[in-house]
DNA sequence: AGTTTCGGCGCC
DNA sequence: AAAGGGCGCCGAAACT
């Protein structure tokens, strides 16, 4: 990702003209700013730009693609100082680009508008960003000090790397959002009817649900309302047995005449709320789905979706999603990514060498340390990323920990640095954010757990406001979270890197990105160019992990299907 | 009546 | 047998 050549500057004036200015290789303005009268044609008419430094891709972005314009490259300058705070330590302050230049100026900062929540079927994808604009040659000042903060960070290369990384994943996402994932409304209807049965007038629950819901009412000797939980668990403590909510794992395996309707109420329930009719009503429009992608969505750098819950499209609504008629969805998933993401940022010996080969790392991995038991090897990972407290977990870790000492090792100094209130950091350099009590109790509370302080009122409550993005005011939450960060937020950090290289690849061809999923990514394209696509994903996946992980041993190998249907893909 | 929280579950 | 990370979404319940 060598930054080598030209790089300009934009503003969007309020009038829908342009301030422009060309920019040196140190990031000073190397000619002054100059005023156009199109936002579109002022980018397509300097192809020779490869990378356009703007405030904000949500707000330029759509708009040039809305008129068939592309950037090589851009460099945001909000979202990077995001990511500079979050460095620093300061994610709590507000990140606008006037709020930074309030900073550099000593001058007044503006807070961060709230964000507006989106909308079915709103216009334009993305919603409006609400921040101020700013005039190009303030945002000048404002990029020009970021190049320095680089600097000052602990590995300015890899902070430079994430901040273009996670600009490319913003174009990314904006031309996802402008493509949207090919949908057949037809056959999802077909699919609704098939499971849920007919719709009556009224809008009451369709045919299937109303009676798998009596015969829940039926197995109970009353009227029950499956879909409230507080009536369900009623009704089991009258039939005699208690429960204490209405979990699937909870109840299925209860020796009641009631559960098998029930699960399969559940099961058909949530299709029918989530994906039912009035979502493809509200989500799908003129053969596409668009879920509003948003890159950089999470502390952890995943990315999320921001309207039709995109990223949770169920197994079995995925028939739905068919490729355009002599067009193929090449359907890629990468394998093992969070165990070789840990291989590649720990350099643990053991776990690099398993990681090393492109086969099942989780056989590999059972082989050495768990006598050939694959799932047991696949917990055990899972475990210690995610942090296992109990059970056969704790067991599974201590053979892990035998076997790949530095792996368990590099998790675990991360969640006692979480725990600790010390920031903690991805391979790239993306920041989590340490709790932040209003309270004054913050030193005493380490290691102790949450129980004790659960019960004692509102007030305690009160004084255990984190900083958004934390699951809980326990500390050990806080190690978790930490642990789980630096694994999950580094293969963010390698995903952005294999989107971006795959892009590059595409943009030479009719394939377009058209939905990402943590570790999956699907491309539309022609049935033609399908295995050139596939090629392109593999050859992405390996100099995403160099560029991000230096040199390493570990392979990143993909699963990929060229399929007509996503349902078909695995 | 409108807004926030909770319970449950979908995806990784 | 039981509980560990990240999200979003919906309706109902719990509030103001």
């Amino acid at each position: 990702m060598a930054d080598t050549a030209e790089r300009w500057a934009l503003a969007p004036a309020e009038d829908g003209g342009v301030e422009i200015a060309p920019l040196g290789p140190d990031g000073l303005p190397a000619g002054p700013v100059r005023r156009e009268g199109d936002l579109g044609a002022a980018v397509r008419d300097r192809p020779e730009v490869t990378r356009w430094v703007w405030r904000s891709t949500a707000e330029v972005y759509p708009r040039l693609l809305a008129t068939g314009v592309r950037v090589e490259r851009c460099y945001d300058i909000e979202d990077a100082e995001t990511l500079l705070l979050g460095h620093e330590g300061r994610l709590g302050e507000p990140r606008s680009a006037a709020a930074a230049l309030g900073r550099l100026r000593g001058g007044p900062v503006p807070p961060d508008p709230p964000q507006r929540a989106a909308e079915p079927g709103a216009q334009s994808p993305l919603f409006e960003p609400q921040s101020v604009r700013l005039p190009l040659a303030d945002l000048l000042e404002v990029y020009a000090d970021q190049q320095r903060r680089h600097d000052a960070t602990a590995h300015p290369d890899r902070m430079r790397l994430l901040t273009a990384a996670e600009s490319a994943g913003m174009l990314v996402a904006a031309e996802m959002n402008a493509a949207g994932l090919p949908w057949r409304a037809d056959v999802h209807r077909e699919l609704l009817h098939e499971l849920l049965g007919e719709r009556y007038a009224g809008g009451g629950e369709p045919r299937r649900l109303a009676e798998l819901a009596d015969e829940v009412s039926a197995a109970f000797g009353r009227r029950v309302r499956p879909d409230l939980p507080a009536d369900v668990v009623k009704a089991f403590a009258q039939a005699g047995i208690k429960v204490r909510s209405t979990r699937r794992w909870e109840i299925e395996s209860l020796d009641h005449a009631a559960v098998k309707p029930l699960v399969e109420y559940k099961k058909l329930y949530r299709i029918w709320v989530a994906h039912g009719w009035s979502w493809l009503q509200d989500w799908v429009r003129d053969g596409r789905f668009r879920p509003e992608f948003l890159a950089g969505g999470t502390v952890t750098g995943r990315w999320v979706t921001n309207g039709g819950g995109g990223l949770q499209i169920p197994k079995v609504i995925r028939r739905a999603v068919v490729a355009d008629p002599g067009w193929r969805l090449v359907v890629a998933d990468a394998d093992q990514m969070e165990p070789r993401v840990l291989a590649a940022i720990s350099r643990d010996p053991g776990l690099m060498e398993v990681a090393g080969r492109e086969s099942d790392l989780y056989q590999s991995v059972s082989e050495r340390a768990f006598s050939g038991d694959r799932e047991q090897a696949k917990l055990a990972v899972l475990g210690a990323v995610y942090g296992q407290t109990s059970g056969d977990g704790l067991k599974n870790l201590a053979a892990l920990r035998r076997r790949f000492p530095k792996a368990v090792a590099y998790v675990d100094e991360a969640a006692r640095a979480g725990e600790e209130g010390r920031l903690v950091r991805t391979w790239l350099g993306r920041t989590c954010p340490p709790a932040v009590r209003t309270g004054d109790d913050s030193v005493e509370e380490a290691g102790i757990p949450l129980s004790e302080d659960e019960g004692s009122g509102p007030a305690s409550a009160e004084a255990q406001e984190w900083v958004p993005g934390y699951a809980s005011s326990n500390s050990r939450a806080r190690g978790r979270f930490a642990r789980n960060f630096v694994v999950q937020g580094s293969a963010a950090d390698w995903t952005l890197l294999l989107l971006a290289a795959l892009r590059r690849t595409c943009a030479g061809m009719a394939a377009e990105l058209v939905f990402f999923q943590h570790d999956e990514v699907i491309v539309h394209c022609p049935e033609a160019e399908a295995e050139t696509v596939v090629a392109a994903i593999r050859e992405a996946a390996e100099l995403a992990g160099r560029l991000t992980f230096g040199e390493t041993p570990v392979r990143f190998p993909f699963s990929t299907a060229v399929v007509e249907c996503y349902a078909d893909a695995k």
